[in-house]
DNA sequence: CTGTTCGTACAGTAAATTCTGTACAAAGTT
DNA sequence: AACTTTGTACAGAATTTACTGTACGAACAG
């Protein structure tokens, strides 16, 4: 934790007590996200950092190696959960966090879950196409036939819901989620 | 990979040769849901067995010690994508997949993000009241209202987020979600 | 009551991940 | 040009996580 300029010292812990409360609860839930917990806390601590910070200054407030910053700053980068940004007359390279967490919200989504959701679906629809040959290619077994339908009733069943799950991503980047889903909720 | 029976051996092999792109398909994305890739193959292996498992069915099939089974169907069993299910007659345990992913999609979130939601808006709102408190407490103090009125507006915002995602997962509960984005396309 | 059988707790091992320090390429400064 | 500074690739160390085998309690069978 780095000093705050013009405080006292009472006034500073009363704060960093205040925050800390917040950076760790962000770091213990950042799983979901899939990043790892320090990973989550360099987050926390950037998420109150009023000013953009350098890798040295991450390294010294975490306690950890630079080495450490710049593959964990990268992952966050990745996600677009922090931006790099340009200040003059700096030759080091300065990260924020990204302040809108619906955006944020959107971009994991659209990034992690829309890729997944591409990737079954490719290898359902080239499976589907697969038992279908086959079905015509042994229409007189009943036994295969038997088998060959109960799996492509599954396999036709994931092929909705993963329809439905990028049609839902979509409002996500779209930002018509928020219509649907107002972004404050209406008054009783 | 059981044998199937009632089919030949070239019948069988085309068939595990479409079930295995989507196995793997789904144990490579299961990350996302937070569990293991062989946990993923596991559940990707009870997706197309057309009848309840046992854990030595599926040591047996997944090449894996019994143990192994019985902590990786329960992290299923958790997160309701896998049910446990009665046959008379049987003194062993049974197990079958929750074939419909909208709901397991709806649970997933229920669970998972739920509780970090509700995590972080309790830290939030903590942190918030001690900040008023700190704020009244140094009315004066110029240098210390401006980062304290920071600190809060940040906080503010982090909490509309939070319960804008409270209502989000909310329509996946109530399952209105699907009146704002249907199962199914419109015909455009 | 004495056998079995089944699932899981637990401890130890194997494997994977995270973290660090060194080394070096790229870019800036003098 | 030579000399700094900065970020990251890479290899090894430290830590964590996943997996296995043994052991044992619970439930049932005879």
């Amino acid at each position: 934790m780095e000093r705050i300029e013009g405080l006292t010292l009472e006034q500073e812990q009363a704060i960093q007590k205040a925050r800390k409360r917040i950076i760790e609860a962000i770091g213990n839930n950042m799983d979901l996200y899939g990043i790892t917990q320090s990973t989550g806390h360099l987050y926390g601590l950037l998420f109150f950092q009023n000013k953009p910070m350098t890798l040295d200054e991450m390294g010294q407030a975490m306690e950890m190696s630079k080495t450490s910053m710049s593959t964990a700053v990268r992952t966050l980068v990745d996600l677009k959960m922090v931006n790099k940004v340009w200040e003059k007359g700096s030759r080091k390279d300065l990260y924020e966090v990204e302040l809108d967490w619906f955006q944020t919200f959107a971009d994991f989504f659209s990034l992690k879950w829309r890729k997944a959701s591409e990737m079954n679906l490719h290898a359902l629809r080239k499976s589907k196409s697969e038992m279908l040959e086959l079905s015509a290619k042994h229409a007189e077994d009943e036994d295969f036939q038997q088998q060959v339908q109960a799996d492509l009733a599954k396999i036709d069943e994931a092929i909705r819901y993963y329809s439905w799950l990028n049609r839902l991503i979509e409002t996500f980047e779209s930002g018509d989620i928020f219509k649907l889903v107002p972004k404050d909720a209406p008054p009783k």
